[in-house]
RNA sequence: GCCCGGGUGGUGAAACUGGUAGACACAGGGGACUUAAAAUCCCCUGGCCGCAAGGCCGUAUGGGUUCGAGUCCCUUCCCGGGCACCA
């Protein structure tokens, strides 16, 4: 055996000897627990960042883990290849999307193999491959068909000079992020997956899903957002017609105290008040500027102005004035709310800003009026003043009476409210799914028929900036009307990525399937038994991909199902792990354009003051002076991402793994810092130091030995608590826990079968982590062939036991020392052993004792 | 702004269901080995007071519940994620 260790060696052997028995290979096994651990596929973006070394890391030692406790484990690997950054790298090369897509994944499949995972590579898929990418547009023709897919007009943010519609984070504080124009928002037509008739299903089911944290649950049940209140119209004419005003609000209660109403800029009210009113006009034009994300336009400052129309209160006649206010969107309800300033803190500050008027409607703790500053016991329900006959109701009776009244008059009704809206999901981009629908003059949209699909994706273009180039293309869009065979022109919008990744985990039971969608091994292995990813998915990719398991589910694409089966409802994956993300420093510094250009942190050097915090930073190339960006996730926008590669070529993969495990439990966000690898690599030094001074000796030795029986109870203690952390994927401690045996192994005795059973624990422990190192020596020290084919260690119950216990003494709550007691104390002998302590006479007066309060096991707390 | 998390030594973290705070490491200091270095090994390492024995303080902040709180409840501050076209 060699004296050192040499990871890169040993890495090669460990996987080509898993090559060679095709260890990763999985079939369908009905002899054995089928366990399905999947990690969100990876944006083929270049190379592996950290995120995911630790996402698949963590999915490996799940894999391996439960493959030692025999089960049947599927764990796949595939790409999500569509997307943006591809035409972002095209622009800037020169290159086809498709091109740069492609060598990506050669290169980073390789990096995936050079950490040794535990992955089915026969079931590699990419979704911008037409073989898979045919099955978003078959099913998407299916619900264009049934009415889940949709057309009508959505929200973008446009760039008037580039003459594009940006996505988001093209958005840069307003503007295009190439040209710098001011965005606008413009309204196009797009198709839409209706997620909305699902809402009430998806967000009871989420209380069937014990194997996802609370958290997640929490989120997306926000999200979906289900309020129950009122719909209630307010009667008005435009141009001589009479309309009504339509409002949803979940403070019916309050209705007697609406003073006014306020519409979103793209309302009918407000377009109609416009064509007579320039300011108001302009007004219109000033919301409809700046861009499209909620978290900009919660930001921006409320205004408003009056629109001139009056609506007629339902119950009270009252003439109440409209105004367009900024923060009403109309993307969500009617686009239109009933404004209760007395009641709203938002409407409160709208009608003080405007010298709209207050009406108190509600008695609440502070009293009947609402003096400013506004308070929050205002919004608080309670017994209704002011309100006619209405007075003297409490919040519920409120309700009920009212919007019985207004049913009466056919102007109200109570109604549930979904926060959650329909899904998006054109792109008027390149690099997606083509949207199998042909656009015929004569016939209308019509969706592609069955034969023709896929709609394929020409691979060899090249983006500019200018907006979608297969809408310049006649080869791609000049086509005839599948219904009437006429010219007809085809869509050339692309599909959102998130559908591409709302259904991958199904098609890897069956990639190789050209007939159908899936077949019946996904109903085999589906749902996913383990899934694992960011928690920065939490909402949208979670949601979509259980909203698209039950429209796959509803299409009868995995045949009839019991009512009892796990698909039937309708949830994807039965556990989650989300983990944190990987975090890291960034820096950066104005360009002569004066734009924000990036600096990776492996190029920078900071100083720190006492605390640590950075105070200066510069570029180690030339000195350049550098602004400190803060800690965020690791990103390709901020240059700050870490590569793995480097550290897999310096230590090997199995010290990149262990740290990655090590440094945090997989739930915690990771700040990334260098130091800390090499302590893992000293660890792997002398485990395989160890091996070495192992190797060859016999099992002779002393049992009896008290060393050899301390280090025994000491190992199997530290197994039961590693097991323990395992099933709470604690992964963290479990390093920890192998650390802790291999310092107990170096304590005790070099021979002897305690030894031999030690290291083999610790192999077996460790193999999920770094399985190159522990196949090896497994192999090495005579164990077995094959230590993934070996049973997982099970502390021993007598090693467990010990004699007697060390239970902590405290005196009024405060630890005060220890007492050593034998196992088979009681209680009451506890209690007087305490009571006789000289820990007691010390630290109390024994005459004076109250009470005594003894934790079996662990302490005896003395009450003076 | 709204929704969801988090905050423990110089650092990453640990601490079972409310029961000895800081396991296991990193960094730092001291020492051994070496001509020297690297590597390796040993010892020390939360703060304050003390020659020592020992004492007091300490889990972002302020309060509460409890025999006992890092853990449960409330307040404030700071950091991270999501907000529907980044994936």
């Amino acid at each position: 055996m060699q004296d050192r260790y040499s990871p890169q060696a040993v890495e090669r052997d460990a996987q080509n000897f898993w090559d060679a028995h095709g260890s990763f290979r999985t079939v369908e096994d009905p002899a054995k627990r089928k366990f399905y651990c999947l990690s969100m596929f990876p944006y083929p973006s270049g190379k592996l960042h950290m995120g995911h070394v630790r996402n698949y890391t963590i999915g490996d030692v799940l894999t391996r883990h439960y493959r030692m406790r025999g089960m049947n484990v599927l764990q796949p690997m595939g790409w999500d290849a569509f997307g943006l950054p591809a035409e972002n790298a095209a622009m800037a090369n020169r290159v086809p999307p498709a091109k740069w897509t492609y060598d990506n994944i050669a290169y980073m499949k390789k990096q995936l193999q050079s950490l040794g995972f535990a992955l089915d590579w026969q079931r590699e898929l990419a979704t911008c491959r037409p073989e898979y990418y045919k099955w978003n547009q078959w099913l998407f023709v299916r619900m264009f068909r049934k009415g889940i897919a949709y057309k009508k007009t959505g929200i973008v943010n446009w760039d008037p000079v580039d003459q594009t519609v940006l996505a988001n984070e093209q958005v840069i504080e307003g503007r295009g992020w190439r040209t710098g124009a001011l965005v606008e928002k413009r309204e196009i037509p797009m198709y839409f997956f209706r997620i909305t008739d699902y809402a009430e299903e998806l967000l009871a089911a989420l209380d069937g899903l014990p194997g996802w944290p609370e958290q997640v649950k929490l989120m997306q049940k926000n999200w979906i957002g289900r309020s129950e209140g009122v719909r209630l119209a307010f009667p008005y004419e435009l141009a001589g017609e009479a309309r009504e005003l339509w409002v949803f609000t979940t403070r019916a209660d309050t209705l007697m105290g609406a003073t006014f109403c306020a519409v979103a800029a793209e309302h009918t009210i407000a377009l109609h008040a416009a064509k007579t009113n320039p300011e108001l006009a302009a007004f219109i034009e000033e919301c409809k500027r700046g861009a499209v994300m909620e978290a900009e336009l919660s930001q921006i400052e409320k205004k408003g102005m009056p629109t001139g129309i009056f609506v007629t209160h339902p119950l009270s006649g009252a003439k109440l004035p409209v105004w367009v206010a900024n923060y009403v969107l109309m993307g969500y309800g009617e686009g239109a709310v009933m404004a209760v300033p007395a009641h709203d803190e938002r409407d409160y500050a709208f009608a003080g800003q405007y010298g709209l008027p207050i009406a108190p409607v509600v008695r609440h703790a502070l009293g009947d009026t609402v003096p400013g500053p506004w308070k929050p016991e205002y919004a608080e329900q309670g017994t209704l003043i002011n309100s006619g006959k209405y007075d003297g109701l409490d919040f519920q009776a409120a309700v009920d009476a009212i919007a019985a009244d207004l049913q009466a008059q056919g102007l109200g009704e109570k109604h549930v409210q979904w926060r959650l809206r329909d899904w998006g999901i054109s792109r008027q981009r390149y690099w997606g799914c083509p949207i199998p629908i042909v656009h015929c003059p004569k016939c209308g949209d019509v969706p592609e028929k069955e034969e023709n699909l896929p709609v394929r994706l020409p691979e060899h273009l090249v983006p500019d900036g200018t907006g979608n180039p297969l809408a310049k293309m006649p080869a791609f869009y000049e086509t005839s009307c599948p219904a009437c065979g006429g010219p007809a022109k085809r869509e050339t919008d692309t599909m959102d990525t998130f559908v591409d990744s709302s259904w991958y985990f199904a098609r890897y039971a069956c990639p190789d399937n050209t007939e159908a969608m899936v077949d019946a091994r996904a109903r085999h292995w589906m749902p996913v038994d383990q899934y694992i990813g960011g928690i920065e998915h939490a909402i949208l990719h979670l949601l979509y991909s259980r909203f698209f398991q039950r429209v796959m589910r509803d299409e009868g694409l995995f045949g009839t199902l019991d009512p009892e089966h796990a698909l039937a409802k309708g949830e994807p994956f039965t556990n989650l792990l989300t983990q944190g993300m990987v975090l890291a420093e960034s820096y950066h510094r104005e360009n002569a354009q004066g734009r924000r250009e990036w600096v990776n942190p492996a190029e920078v050097e900071v100083t720190r003051d006492a605390k640590g915090r950075i105070t200066s930073a510069r570029r180690i190339a030339d000195g350049a002076e550098l602004t400190y960006g803060g800690i965020g996730t690791m990103s390709k926008s901020k240059n700050n991402g870490v590569d793995p590669q480097a550290l897999i070529e310096k230590y090997g993969a199995d010290t990149a793994r262990f740290f990655i495990i090590f440094a945090s439990p997989p739930t915690n966000t990771l700040e990334w810092s260098d130091e800390g690898v090499e302590g893992s690599f000293r660890f792997l030094k002398r485990l395989w130091a160890h091996g070495a001074k192992f190797h060859g000796r016999g099992d002779s030795g002393a049992t009896d030995d008290a060393n050899a029986k301390a280090a025994r109870h000491e190992i199997h203690t530290v197994l039961r608590q590693a097991n323990y952390d395992l099933s709470k994927h604690q992964f963290n401690t479990v390093a920890s826990a192998a650390m802790k045996i291999l310092n107990a192994l170096e304590r005790a005795p070099l021979e002897g079968p305690v030894a031999r059973e030690g290291l083999s624990i610790l192999l077996r422990l460790l193999s999920p982590i770094t399985p190159h190192i522990a196949h090896h020596l497994w192999c090495e020290l005579g164990y077995g062939e094959d230590i993934m084919q070996a049973a997982w260690p099970e502390p021993d119950p007598a090693a467990l036991e010990q004699d007697e216990i060390d239970y902590v003494v405290q005196i009024n709550g405060k630890t005060r020392g220890s007492l050593r007691v034998p196992r088979s104390a009681d209680r009451p002998a506890l209690e007087a052993l305490a009571r006789a302590s000289e820990l007691v006479a010390r630290y109390a007066d024994p005459a004076a004792i109250k009470k005594v309060i003894v934790v079996p096991g662990r302490l005896i707390n003395v009450v003076a």
